[in-house]
DNA sequence: CAGTAACCGAGACGGTACGTCCTGTCTTACC
DNA sequence: GGTAAGACAGGACGTACCGTCTCGGTTACTG
């Protein structure tokens, strides 16, 4: 069912689905469909559960904050890239979450809040080593690491690969500036 | 007829707007809107035309780079938190972006690049005063400022405030690193 | 349904009812309408049915053609005379026959054939009888004296009565000419 | 400019022809066309008034009542026969006159009243001569013999040919019963 | 021979209806 | 008792015409 639904989403895309497509793709009657999710959004987020954000699979610990990051942002990088349907798939996802409050609250926890999990345990990991400055704030790094990706491949349409990703995590480690100052924020 | 457009927009939403309301409120026909206009999200997209990108505003020279970020993280950030209804929009637009690729080469034209232009403009000024690393990925700078406020305003649903501009920007100057090493990752 | 249309088309005609419009006084979806119906015109058809067409009514034998012809002919005259929307609706529907070849054979099913099959019984009493001349066109004799009454009605525009009744089946009946010969023209 | 329009009718049918189709073949306004006509049926009217019912063309005198009849109802039946949009076009000019009183009364001053007259003069001069029984309905006897063509054609769907033209003139005349009564009416 | 009026093509426009599609609810009949 | 099948009301879609209307650019009259 699920199954079936992916297929058509990696076919036509969110916008061109029907729910009664994906019924008569699943051989289920559209009530049933109706019975279990509230729009085929919902589908869509179940169908990506665990290609989006899963149940926090366990990051392996790398040994330094470096190395996590680019092993999560790159992770999502090839997810994006290699399925171009994925990301498409999410940005209607993201437009519904924000037309309808009770769905952004299940976006927000099956997609976004499993990878800043990781991410914080990661920084937290990096707090213990003393590896970032104090008072760095840590969900800003969060946003800016994740939104880089998207706002690359959703709008300025640029090459989504493992040279950006690198990029991402050097200016967010060491910033940009010639001679970074001592002190901070 | 943009006007009432952006009203609606506003009161609505994108998704529960129809074609029809909009041409009912500007007294128009269903025809017309579609000799000028293929969708409603080219309609959104001229109705906010200049709120989202204009014609390149010529941004000051601040004398810094960190200050010129600062002025354009924060000038937007300032739009989306004052105008909930654009950032709702605008993630209408970008779900429409990845199903249709002339829709996606307008929306790259009016909206993104004239704030990327922007951002290059200040970063070309800042090689020349030597304030950044050679070298540095400028583009990927840019991604990262402003997809950090659309993934903290579409995905996280985090405060969007001037300490969390201030963060992001600091953050790509300076990196989050305690001890800056010449070369990363 | 089909009552509410009949009433629209009494009230306004063929030609001033939409689709949408019957919908409505229906309080049914024009999807609907469109699942059992092709056109505004099969919905006057079906309405019409009975009125029209019917399932062949029995016609009773009166003992002689003048009879049964005089009986068929003043009916159709009394129901053009006396529900001039009726009149009004079927050529509508002739004139869409000619456009769709499929709506002409419902229409000669429905419409046609019924009245013919009546006449032709009568017809072939008569021939049993021997009341008329062997090598009769009797198809022709059924056009004529139909023929006469739509004629009347639709391009004359002359008063449809009984006396005009009576005269089409005399004239069929008889002939006009002075001493009819045995064979002619 | 009608003879565009004429094309356009005979290609397409008047059903399907629209008042731009007419303007963008003839290279003229649809304003234009708007000062001149009131509705495609007007124009399709003045198409074919020569071949409708012209002015009057003066029928030849043929001697007898049956030959001017003859020569009367196999004229109209070989243009109907012969092109078919006439026919189908015609019954939407029909249709049209009983939704559109004025359009009527053109219709029956140019298409129907000449035919007529024709006809009267015929039985006219057959009562001078004697040849038909005093007190027979002319005004019926000629809705038959041009009903019955137009009954043929637009509703039975019957062969429309030069033996039809025979049989129905052969009735007019004669009547079908063996033998005809000696008083009549 | 210039100035002016009438006309006309082009086509945008407000409006209405079209016929299609999809949504979310409901009923029916089967298993 | 749950479910497939699918009918249904509702409503938006994008298209096609209608009849009206303004534009310019020509003619063809007039002074």
């Amino acid at each position: 069912m699920l199954a079936g639904a992916e297929e058509l989403l990696e076919a036509r895309g969110l916008g061109a689905v029907s729910v009664d497509a994906i019924a008569l793709r699943a051989g289920v009657s559209k009530a049933t469909i109706y019975r279990w999710w509230g729009s085929k959004e919902e589908i869509a987020l179940e169908a990506f559960y665990l290609t989006l954000g899963g149940p926090a699979a366990i990051a392996a610990d790398s040994g330094s904050l470096a190395g996590d990051m680019q092993a999560a942002i790159l992770a999502r990088v090839r997810l994006l890239s290699d399925r171009p349907s994925v990301a498409r798939t999410m940005a209607g996802l993201v437009a519904q979450a924000q037309e309808d409050p009770e769905f952004a609250a299940t976006y927000g926890r099956r997609v976004v809040e499993p990878l800043r999990e990781q991410a914080r345990a990661a920084f937290g990991r990096a707090v213990e080593r003393g590896e970032i400055r104090p008072g760095t704030n840590v969900e800003a790094a969060i946003d800016l690491l994740f939104g880089g990706i998207y706002h690359r491949v959703w709008q300025s349409q640029g090459r989504l690969d493992e040279q950006f990703a690198r990029a991402l995590v050097e200016i967010v480690m060491n910033g940009i500036t010639v001679r970074p100052p001592s002190s901070a924020a």
